[in-house]
DNA sequence: TCATCACCAGTAGACATTCTAGGCGAAGAG
DNA sequence: CTCTTCGCCTAGAATGTCTACTGGTGATGA
């Protein structure tokens, strides 16, 4: 996952992808395309999602039981999987919602304080 | 770096380590030790600094010329480098956060609505 | 004087995740 | 039939972090 900004494409964040995942999914199942499109919208187009690291992610999410994939037919008529949110998957993402929560906070603690207690 | 919690442990944030030593240097140069108690202390505790992060982090810095390193002698009177913020630093530090809180915005865009939106 | 501890710097190797850069099969359009 | 788009996938490189060390040197106290 990168940001989008023009052309200073970052590589940012390891970790936060599968909780941007589960976080879609939470809202429906999808398939592949069609999560990567929902980040990258609902985050303005800031975040962009690269295949070559979503389905990785994807099968990773498997593995650990947080989703489950299903075949089916995509709007347009191909096949697609379908990944679905597992009960455990449910769990996770609150999880990882709290950690993230306590760490971007951590950040804020220590890059705020910026103006005032410069020496 | 990894989030201080009782024994869950965790790899967060691949990038962001860079960023808070060059934060912290904005307030005065410090070596090593003083660098990572100044994170863990102003992030409440939740982020912790290994060693084995703080210096390739330091050298990477250093090879990019972000910072530039002085020997000296620490308070407890030991040999210690002293980490300075370059000019250039100074500047990669505005970027990075920037870019920090561009993504943590779009983060929050996708995350934030969980409570209202899910089905 | 000698042992021990805390402080300070550093490295090697494993590990996880991401990115680049492709490939492949099938539906739909012309 | 060909071309494009959709959707899934993988190999290999790059990056940054963690674990688990090593090593040197003040300070302390027996």
């Amino acid at each position: 996952m990168s940001t989008g900004d023009e052309k200073e494409r970052i590589e940012f964040l390891q970790g936060t992808l599968d909780m941007l995942v589960l976080r879609t999914l939470l809202l429906a199942p999808a398939h592949g395309h069609a999560i990567a499109h929902a980040i990258e919208r609902n985050s303005d187009d800031v975040l962009q999602v690269e295949q070559g690291s979503l389905y990785p992610a994807l099968h990773r999410l498997i593995r650990r039981g947080w989703i489950q994939a299903e075949e089916g037919l995509s709007e347009n008529n191909r096949r697609a999987k379908f990944y679905r949110l597992t009960p455990k998957g449910r769990d996770q993402l609150a999880i990882e919602n709290t950690r993230w929560e306590k760490f971007a906070g951590a950040i804020a603690r220590i890059m705020r304080p910026a103006e005032s207690e410069a020496d």
